[in-house]
Formats: structure tokens, C-alpha cells, sequence
DNA sequence: CCAGAGGTTGACAACGTTGTCACCCAAGGC
DNA sequence: GCCTTGGGTGACAACGTTGTCAACCTCTGG
């Protein structure tokens, strides 16, 4: 399996290698790739050969320095109000590039996605190192053709740490812990868990810092009461379901991020379940939407802003010869009306 | 005021430019814009003063291509389930530009930047053209900017059209009047409007579609059921509290965009107004905000993901030869739970 | 006074592509 | 049979920067 691949290295093939397969000068090949005219079919079908055993494609840069067009166009966009997960996580990036005047080039991509995909935006980029989100950063075939082809790069809340990579994350155990703490000391004891997408480590982790929490205060696990979920708004929904028709159902329930807690929220009001009287709820990752619930959502913040940019620092930092460190960020619990004493409890008097 | 400044061309001065004038080689003053050591203070001194007179930056391309170090980093991450109005035009411009070969650079910036900062990205990256979204398209210093330069832009739902440039954005008007029309079907007669951002072209073309539909339908338009907002939640909240406090308050509200209808939702909700039993509520945008409130929101669903697919299509082609072209694309009307009958009606038996 | 060390500088060749221009050759008109 | 035309092709010079290497200073220390 060791670099079997021909076109394994870290730069693609190059014009000149192309004409030389095809038996024609390089400028013939730059008329066959811009599809210019006057080239004969058979020539033409030639190249083409060439350019697809040699998987050759055009560098941008060196195009724009040559020519007139750079194939590349721009969009200015004003920073939205309101920061979304995706939105804060990019802002952040942004920031640490330009304190050092560095670009940042994006590149939108599904979570399976196919790395060659990986492979094509580093060769025609040539960025210096790149930054990987959760959860691509725990695909391996990703991270492993980086170390093939030395590109530095930094995991932003990846699920492993490894200490020759730089990663960046929230404490998420940690955070899931103090909200099940605050969820407990306000007299729950009965508390319903939605999971989030378990391709994101951060699900195992709030998972596993709440049953932790549980432990360690001595309240009997009931797994039951833990339910799969995927971080949107639908699973929240189907989540709140799923625990109230228990024979015993919680009153309160955490889910791993906000959106599919205000599908829990949402899923309660239908079942014209009062929140916080009836049922308490709470999120993860003060996004807009914990605030744009009725009633608002006890969350905690995750400072992902800042964790993309500290990740992009050391990003920088690594490709300049310094070592890869991994770093933690603390969360912060925020205290809102979704989450309120059991109305047992209250109605003791308490 | 004609182009006066000296350095208002398209591409910005060359390092050999800097050399001469400082009289020195080119590789000296590649070191001192690379901070490398054993420069002479006086000459460093010199350089500087000249790469300030010219007011000099180096090419990434051009130091990607004959160095080691392209100063960029990548970033990959997963495309977010739900999509929030700026995702939705990124995902548009992406899969565009992502046909043709073109890359796409993103330069996220406030509605009230420099143009300076215009000018500095496009000689950086020497784009082929450039999409501006609202409100950024319909800054006249950033458009004149372009056109002096000669490069091509698209407006993304501008306020204004020109026949000169190309053009693409929603029917603002005639989804605000169907909208309307919808309301008043169901109706409602004492109708709210909470109005956007003024810099945006849609918030004045959306309130003129409302205005026209009452007087088509001969209702009178009442001036005081018309508040100012500036599309996110909390304007949302102010504008129901503005209007709930008339002597004659609306029984629906139809709010600019889906955050500050959420935010009217929920300034009810914390009232104990009942939605849409006592109040109907209607958005703009069809946002994920819009089936996260509860109950979800009727909005007017706008393609904006094809407005901006389209838009970077015509830029493309717009740059290839082809002449600019404006073009409009039509709403949908989303009907939700959260506008129904006015009470009156519904008691009436209607 | 001279050799050697090290700071300072510039000439020149990359980097990978496109633009320009000249060349060759076959086809067509006289 | 000769000249023109234009399709097909390649040599070579850009593009704007960095890497390499040699050369030139200016000190030191013996």
C-alpha cells in the first residue's frame, strides 16, 4: 500500500511533462486545456491522453501570472449579524490570517468526502497547511495523505488528539459535566440525554462528561434516557418523542447542541408541554438560535471563534518550525428560562 | 476628483518598481519585505520608504510560484445541514463557479468598509470579476472602484439596477404583495410591517409591494402600523412592542426577514399573546429561524442559493464577452402555523 | 600589513503558464 | 507553375517573485 499511487507527490504534473508525453511543444497543450482552435483532432486527442495519464491540471497562480485571466472571482460579503456555528468558527479564521497576512481559501465539502478532493485543493492552491473542522478532521485517509505530502496542518475539535498534530478544541466533557451539574443542583434527577452526529467527537465527549457527572453525584444512569440524535432540528424533535413516552418520562432534557434542543423545545410546545413548568430544556453552543427560542435556552458557549483563530495561529506557527501543541478552550454555562427547578420540587415549596 | 490619486490602476507596482526607486536590486528589497536579516538599517530604511511611496505589495501568486511559501492556508469544512441566508449564497456562488473551473474567494467585510480594502483584494488576487451582495452592491465608491479598473462585477440583489452592469435578485415587490395579499385573504385588515435594514434594497422594495397591495385591495394604510427594524431578532422584539402598544394594534404582523418575525414570536410570546390566535406573524427568506419558532413562521421562500448561482453564471460569461444582463427570480409563499384567521373572523364562524 | 570571517549586495536562473510571432505546409486561385 | 491564404505548430519572451551563489565590502586578529 506504500505510495502506490503515481500521482501520490505533492505537486501535480506540470505542463512541460505533459508535452513531452504527447511528442508536442507545451504551448499546443496550453491550446488544448483552454480549448483554443487550430489544433488537429488528432494532435488534440493526443494531449488529452497525456493530460489524463498525468491527471495534469493548470496551476491558477501561474496562469494569472501569465495571462490575462487568474479563473478565480471574488465575493464580498457582509459579516452577518448573527454568527452561526460555521459563521463564528470562519470569522475567527479570518481574523488570525490577517494579523499575519496570510489568505485563507475555503473549501466547502460534505463529511465523506472523497480525499483526492483533498489532494486536487492542496496541489492547485498550494496553501501553506490547512485546517481541518470537525469532523473531517478525524478522517484519517485526510490527515494521512497531509503527512504523505508534508503539508502542515491543525484539527479544530477533532475527537483524538495526537501530539505530533496541532489541534484545537473546546473542553466538551468538561462543559457537559458543569451543565449536568447545574442541571442536578437545581433538583432534577431524571434527565434526558439527545446525542448528537456521532461522526463529531464532541458528542462523545458531552456524553460521556454527562454520565460522568452522574457518577460521581451518585444519580443511578438510566439508559434509557439517552436517545441517538444528529445535531438538527428534526432529531431534536423526534428526540423529545422518543423520551416522553417512557412509563417515566424526564423533567429535563439536554441536547448536544442547540438546534435539536429547540426541536425538543418546539416538539414540548406541540404536545402543549409548558417549558420550563413542565419540562426543562438545554442546549449546547449558544448559537442564535438559543436565544430566538421561546422560552431561551440554557446553553453553554463555546468559544469557537476564538478556537479557529488560536488554531490558525498555530497553524501559522507550525509551518513557521514551531512544534504542534494541542490546546483546550473553556466553555461557559449561560443561565437562561428553558431551565428551572422540577415542578415536584416547587411545588414542595422550595 | 478624475482619478487623481497615483496609484488608482489596476495592478499595483511591481517589486523591480520598488528596486528603482530605492536603488537597490530586486532581491534586496525581497528581503526586506520578507524581514530577512543582514540588510543595512539605512538601506532597509530606503526600501520601506519606497515600498510606502508605491504603496507596494507582493503578488501571492507570484510568490507561491517561485517560492516555498504561498502565505495561505485552507480550510475545509462540512457544509452546514441548514443553511442561514449567507450560506445559501455561498453554496449558490460555489456550485457556479465550481462548473467552469473558477475559484471562488470569499472577502467577508462590514456593509460601511473602505473601498481601499476593494481595491487591495482584487490586485492581490487579481480576480476576474467580482459578486457583491446587498448592501455592498449598492455602494456607488466600490462599483465606480471596478468599473475604473475595468473588472467585472455582479449585484446580488441590489437596490438599483443599471442596464450597464449584470444584475440578479429576487421580485422584493411582488413576493411582498403576494405575501400581503395572502394576509389580507385570510382577513386581516389592521396589518403590521416591520421594516429591514434601510440599506438594504429589499426592506424598501418589500414595504412599497405591502403598501401597493393594500391599495390595490382599497384598504387604507394606516402609517403608524409601519415600524423601523433592521432584520435581526431584537428589532423584531422592539417592532411588536411598538405596534402592541397602539390604540389599535394589528392582528397580524408581517416582519422584513425571518429573524425579527422570530423575534416578534417570541416578544408575544413573553406577553402571553397567543400566536396566531390572537396575533399572525409572517417572515421573509424562509430561514431555518423560520421552522425553529414555534409555531413555525409563513414566509416567502426567495432562491437565493439560484439568484446567486445565476449571478456568478452571468459574471462568467459577462467577463468571457457576453453583455451584461439584469435578471429577476420569483418567491414562493411558504403558508405555516403561524398565521391563521383574525380571532373576529374565526368567531364569527368565518 | 595581510588573511580570514562574516555582513551586505546583486546577477541570474528558476517557478509554470500564456502571449506573440515566426515558421512550415497544404489548399486554392490565377 | 507560382503566389497567396490560413491552419497548425513551436521557440521564446514575458509575468512577479524567491532561491542560489558569487562578489564585494569591512572588520577583526595575528
Amino acid at each position: 500500500m506504500k505510495g502506490a499511487s503515481a500521482t501520490a507527490g505533492r505537486r501535480g504534473a506540470t505542463i512541460r511533462e505533459v508535452a513531452d508525453r504527447a511528442g508536442v511543444s507545451i504551448k499546443t497543450v496550453s491550446r488544448v486545456v483552454n480549448s483554443e482552435p487550430n489544433v488537429r483532432p488528432e494532435t488534440r486527442e493526443r494531449v488529452l491522453k497525456a493530460v489524463a495519464d498525468l491527471d495534469y491540471e493548470p496551476l491558477p497562480a501561474a496562469r494569472g501570472l501569465a495571462g490575462r485571466r487568474t479563473f478565480s472571482i471574488g465575493l464580498l460579503y457582509e459579516i452577518p449579524h448573527e454568527f452561526s456555528y460555521i459563521q463564528r468558527l470562519l470569522e475567527g479564521a479570518y481574523a488570525a490570517c490577517e494579523k499575519t497576512g496570510h489568505a485563507l481559501l475555503l473549501r466547502p465539502c460534505t463529511a465523506d468526502l472523497d480525499p483526492r478532493l483533498v489532494r486536487r485543493f492542496v496541489r492547485q492552491t498550494r496553501v501553506d497547511g490547512v485546517l481541518l473542522t470537525a469532523p473531517i478532521a478525524d478522517r484519517s485517509d485526510v490527515t494521512s495523505l497531509l503527512v504523505e505530502t508534508s503539508i502542515a496542518f491543525a484539527q479544530i475539535s477533532p475527537r483524538d488528539t495526537d501530539p505530533r498534530w496541532t489541534s484545537v478544541g473546546p473542553d466538551d466533557a468538561e462543559a457537559s459535566r458543569a451543565l449536568t451539574d447545574h442541571v442536578l443542583g437545581l433538583g432534577h434527577r431524571r434527565i434526558g440525554f439527545v446525542k448528537g452526529d456521532p461522526r463529531h467527537g464532541a458528542s462523545h465527549k458531552r456524553l460521556a462528561g454527562h454520565l460522568a457527572c452522574l457518577r460521581n453525584r451518585g444519580v443511578a444512569a438510566d439508559p434509557t434516557l439517552v436517545v441517538d440524535g444528529n445535531f438538527d432540528f428534526d432529531s431534536g424533535k423526534r428526540g423529545f418523542h422518543a423520551l416522553w413516552q417512557l412509563p417515566d418520562p424526564p423533567t429535563a432534557i439536554i441536547a448536544c447542541n442547540d438546534d435539536s434542543a429547540a426541536g425538543v423545545v418546539v416538539a414540548a410546545h406541540q404536545r402543549g408541554i409548558g417549558i420550563p413548568g413542565t419540562l426543562s430544556v438545554a442546549g449546547f453552543d449558544d448559537s442564535p438560535t438559543a436565544t430566538h427560542t421561546w422560552p431561551a435556552l440554557t446553553t453553554v458557549r463555546q468559544p469557537i471563534a476564538a478556537i479557529a483563530s488560536r488554531a490558525s495561529e498555530l497553524l501559522i506557527a507550525n509551518i513557521a518550525g514551531e512544534p504542534a501543541r494541542q490546546e483546550t478552550f473553556d466553555c461557559d454555562l449561560v443561565a437562561r428560562a428553558s431551565m428551572a427547578k422540577p415542578a415536584r420540587l416547587r411545588r414542595a415549596g422550595t
